[in-house]
Order: structure tokens, then C-alpha cells, then sequence
DNA sequence: ATAGGTGCAAAACTTTTGCGTCAAG
DNA sequence: CTTGACGCAAAAGTTTTGCACCTAT
């Protein structure tokens, strides 16, 4: 998805230990928008002598590669999104879970151009998070 | 605007205290959705004594009032914004400021609609940020 | 007078960094 | 071999908390 992991130039040549690998592995296998923590507590399972420190460098790494995607504010730890294709998040204030909403690029786009036009702002990236209810938790209160 | 100020039972009385109306004052008068290190920078300025744990209780109490709103998402601290009506924020990569962009419910409205059939997810409240660059910059950088 | 708020200092937490050693290429 | 990466420990940066004193109500 991502062939040149942002080596440009040559100039960084990046290994690919098994740290790196473990720790990409685990955000993709948690799924649901682990912090650092949370991966560092997955992949010391089988890695025990892994440090948080390694952790976040390459939670860092990754990112910048593109590999994976940093989700700012919801709490004050940074969230880590192993699905790269363009989409939001929905927070649910029940259970706390974060989930994926599909974007509408469209939605986006033409409110993209309306800040351009009357604000004068030209937007890059555009990023919604969502507060709400889940479908589970909705479920749950519906029952009783 | 907020007569209530989060007081629903009379179980926390309020006081207002002149630290807090410093504070309140402070976020309205920088404008520019300041962090709790520059209200304190400000208050101290007529208020040499108030303390950085005064300003971060109050933010808390204000925010939790609604008299003032929380921003997550842009660097690791939080900042307030006076304007509490519904609105969303781009931020400038260039000069890195934070401007109010106007908010078009209507198309948030109608997302949150399609998340509620197609994700099951029901949406109360809709946080976007728009990173891109602000028209001074904009400005400056067509005129070399 | 009562109890919420303040200032100070210390702690809690997340994230970063310096450094000697290890291992990927 | 070379040097990017690791693990550890210590530091940095933001935010919270405990506590004795103060002050709005």
C-alpha cells in the first residue's frame, strides 16, 4: 500500500526489525485504535522484553511512513489506526469504543470549498470525529 | 447564555471568584482559542499571584458549564475557545494559528443521518478539524 | 459560619531523549 | 562491517491532586 515507506531520497534507509514488525502487527490485529500503551501490552505478550520507549518510536515511524494513521482527541493519549484509506471516527460515550464511519469525501469536499470562498482557508485535511451511541450500547439500552 | 451553568440540583454552588472571572476574561480577550499555559501567561499579568493549578480547575469548571469549549486534537495540549456556539476549526500548518470556520450543519446533519442507517452509530455531537493554510499565509506566500 | 476555592508543592501520566549495546542489511 | 534500532533509565511536558489557608456567599 504504502512501496516507499517516505524513503524519498535514501537518505533514512529503515529496517525492518522484529520490533517493528510486532508492533504494526499489533495495531492491525487489535483493530479498534489502540494507544501505545495498548500495543505495548499486545506485543510484550510475545516480546516480553520489548521496551514502551521502542513502542513509541516506532508507533512514530509508522506513522510518518504512512503505515499507519495518529488520531488526536478523544482523551489525551494518541490513538494508532491500522485502516489508512480516508475515513472517520465515531467515539462512543457508553462503552468508550472508537469506530470507523466511512467518509463521504463528497460532504467534505464541498465544505471544503465553502471555507475557501468565505473564509479565505484553504483546507488540506479534513478530520470529524463523532460523539454518539454505538449500535451495541443502543441495543443494550433499548432491551433495558 | 448559559443561566444554568451546570448546576441542575444545587448540589455545587458555584462561586465566582475573581480568579475565575480573570480566567473567563482571559479566553475571551486572547480570542485566538488560547492553551491553560497562555491564560495563565495572561492572568498573572494583572494577577501576579494566581497558580497554573488554579487556571487548569477553572478551565475544567468553565468548560464543564459550557461558558467556555474544549479543543482537542492539535498538539498534545488542550485549548478553549469563547465562542461556544457551534463551529468548527482550521488550523493553519503555515503560522499554525487556530481560525473559527463557520459551521453548514446542514451537511454534518445529513452524515450524521447516513451513519444512523448504515453504521448504526448515532451521532450527538460532531467535532471537525480542518488542517490547510489560513489566507494571510496564503497571501504572503503568493506574494513570494 | 460554612464549604468551595486558592496557592503551593508534589505526583501522575504520556511521550521524548541520551547512551551504551545489539543486530539488520 | 556500518549504522539504524533497541532497552533502559532519566527527563520533559502537560495536567491533576493533597492540603492548609482564604474568601464568597
Amino acid at each position: 500500500m504504502n512501496m516507499n515507506r517516505g524513503n524519498m531520497n535514501n537518505a533514512h534507509p529503515r529496517r525492518m526489525t522484529q520490533q517493528r514488525r510486532a508492533i504494526l502487527d499489533a495495531v492491525a490485529r487489535l483493530g479498534c485504535h489502540p494507544t501505545a500503551d495498548q500495543v505495548f501490552e499486545m506485543v510484550r505478550r510475545e516480546m516480553p522484553k520489548v521496551s514502551l520507549s521502542t513502542v513509541y518510536r516506532n508507533l512514530g515511524i509508522l506513522a510518518e511512513q504512512g503505515d499507519i494513521l495518529p488520531v488526536r482527541g478523544y482523551g489525551d493519549e494518541v490513538h494508532y489506526d491500522h485502516n489508512t484509506h480516508e475515513h472517520y471516527h465515531g467515539i462512543c460515550r457508553i462503552c468508550g469504543r472508537m469506530i470507523d464511519l466511512p467518509a463521504d469525501t463528497v460532504k467534505a469536499s464541498a465544505m471544503s470549498d465553502e471555507w475557501r470562498e468565505r473564509d479565505g482557508f484553504e483546507a488540506e485535511e479534513i478530520v470529524v470525529t463523532v460523539t454518539g451511541i454505538c449500535s451495541g450500547c443502543l441495543n443494550a439500552t433499548q432491551k433495558g
